[in-house]
DNA sequence: TGTCGGGAGTGAAACAGTTTCGGTTGCTGT
DNA sequence: ACAGCAACCGAAACTGTTTCACTCCCGACA
């Protein structure tokens, strides 16, 4: 309904002008351009092409999209976005915030000149605000795998407190009582979930958290390989070890399968899985696992149908289900301190 | 330069005409259609929003795109394409042909409809006839990871073949000579070089190729552990095993630790590796490793250049070398026949 | 046989956004 | 005081798409 001309008209300005915002043009002056964004963020002003809408929305990263260190993640995520599309006939683009928009341009003079009708939001270390901001402007768009206090922010996740927790409470079951944790050090909610559902399962069994067993590493495979070497090198060593992201658990494997050291049998390790990672390495990893596909294709569901229906009034805040999947790397604790280990790898020997 | 005005006045017919044309609707005569097709294609016709020059490119799927079926190709190829898109400003889209293409519209259509200037291919299956019709309409494309005979094709891939030879010459300067061949059951150029690179260092070796020891199977762990199982249970088993995909090299792995299987002492194991999955697992793999991110690169690069420097005509063959690591799965061929096979772990008692 | 109706095909016009060109305004240096 | 320059902005020109109305042709029916 709102077009550049209906617009520019009911500003008194022109429509060059108009566009001339919209396009983040530098001859216009900062007050038109004020009045102007406001107006466009209050009637929802949609891009068009000659009369046609556009329809297309993007899955936006701060920096470099589809990294490979999160593991699987962003391929099932991506998958899952594409088939959410089915539905609604949009298109995807890939953008990256920091590189394609102008520092002195709005979040959404950026999405409008880009032809984007909604967007899709990655969370990671250092860009809450960014989110925070661009729900503030009242740009459709949903954040996916992250959770918001803030009520614009519309958002998408996993819930892993009860796997994780059924997890940690599976070790314990199996007698563990010296149980690791391997933390993301990022200090988003999926970890936060993976953190409080360690220290319930320990609380209500009893245990007290031994902050000797509790590490904050990036996730990357050498992270594993430190978690795994610490956690056996105590005095009083780790006999399992709970891993919150996919890669850590992948470099505790690695690990231990260098140095001989038997799993389950020495330590059991249960990990994070965004995808079937864990179905392919042997023996098969016990671990939560997230459907990352799930996830995209519901948050592409929601944002088209939210952009098509015009009612972007209602915020999502959405949570699905993870499971715990007890495969080959959990089992019975050692019955007592493993003094002795296999030939191969360095000996502690205690 | 050419616009739906200038292309309809020299037609004689109206732009909506043209306009309907490009957008596919039913009701315009199929000898217009043609006229205004042939047209477009010869002044290669580029769809503008407003005056200015749409810049986007596609990664075209010919079904669902960023399956995991390849393991980590297809987020390594995404994020080499993001990278090579830096220079060039140009935006990416994913686009699925099969299901977003009407089957009335010629394939310069459809990529114009969806504001395209130039699409990145990806070649499975059954649509090498598709990317020969789009390179015959002239449509600016390139191929990424096939080859093609045919002229006018434009394709850049990585050449396995000095690589996966130096594979082989690897498993029999460690006295291996029953090599196993485990082949993906596609007929691409990329598994035909590691074909031809198995049977010519075979042949410099003076060794026949024994057929029980080549098997062609869909790229998946189920039929790695295919592979593993029907190779050790031979009367005169294979020493070695050459996987030519990622995921069957995984099942084969997965198989032979499941089985307490001895990679390398009784049986090595090379495969090829798209990205860094090989390092990924222990043993850390003995790989052809192929940087498909660079691909992705690549093929931006050149896709953006010749779209902006309007000379299309070029043809581009470009092929990029491969490597081949040698790691932990494969070492000297076992003295004797592996009659004796131990119950679990890796130990193969020297 | 004449006429009416409807569908196929098309163009003019209206509408969507962007850019170019030129003009106004105001400030600054001489 | 005036020339010059930069900031700002609008009219016009240009892009593509859709709507509406018109023509033409063919078949059905009185």
């Amino acid at each position: 309904m709102a077009s550049v001309r209906t617009i520019a008209s009911e500003l008194n300005v022109s429509p060059a002008t108009v566009s001339r915002v919209l396009n983040n043009h530098p001859d216009v002056d900062e007050a038109t351009r004020e009045r102007v964004l406001s107006r466009i963020n209050e009637l929802g002003y949609v891009p068009r092409i000659g009369r046609r809408i556009t329809n297309v929305i993007a899955l936006a990263y701060p920096d470099e999209p589809v990294r490979s260190e999160y593991g699987a993640f962003e391929p099932a995520l991506l998958s899952g976005i594409m088939r959410g599309l089915e539905e609604q006939q949009f298109d995807l683009n890939l953008l990256r915030i920091r590189r394609d928009k102008s520092p002195d341009e709005t979040y959404t003079q950026f999405f409008i000149r880009k032809g984007i009708r909604g967007v899709v939001l990655r969370c990671f270390r250092n860009n809450r605000s960014t989110i925070c901001r661009i729900a503030a402007e009242g740009f459709p768009s949903i954040v996916v795998a992250a959770e918001f206090d803030e009520p614009q922010v519309n958002f998408i996740r996993a819930d892993s407190y009860p796997s994780s927790r059924q997890a940690v409470e599976h070790l314990l079951g199996l007698g563990h009582r010296r149980i690791a944790l391997a933390m993301h050090n990022v200090s988003d909610s999926d970890h936060a979930d993976r953190r409080r559902a360690y220290d319930d399962a320990l609380f209500c069994a009893g245990l007290k958290v031994d902050p000797a067993l509790v590490m904050e590493l990036p996730a990357s495979l050498s992270s594993g390989e430190q978690v795994l070497d610490t956690m056996m090198g105590l005095d009083d060593p780790a006999t399992a070890i709970f891993a919150t992201n996919p890669m850590t658990t992948l470099g505790i494997m690695r690990r231990a399968q260098e140095r001989g050291i038997d799993v389950p049998g020495q330590v059991s390790v249960v990990g994070v899985d965004d995808s079937d990672v864990r179905t392919h390495v042997w023996p098969r990893l016990s671990a939560v696992t997230q459907d990352a596909s799930a996830l995209g294709l519901e948050a592409a569901v929601w944002l088209t149908q939210t952009i098509t229906s015009g009612k972007s009034r209602v915020t999502c805040r959405r949570t699905i289900a993870t499971d715990f999947e007890a495969n080959g790397t959990s089992g019975p604790a050692p019955e007592q301190r493993p003094s002795r280990q296999r030939s191969k790898g360095p000996q502690s020997g205690g």
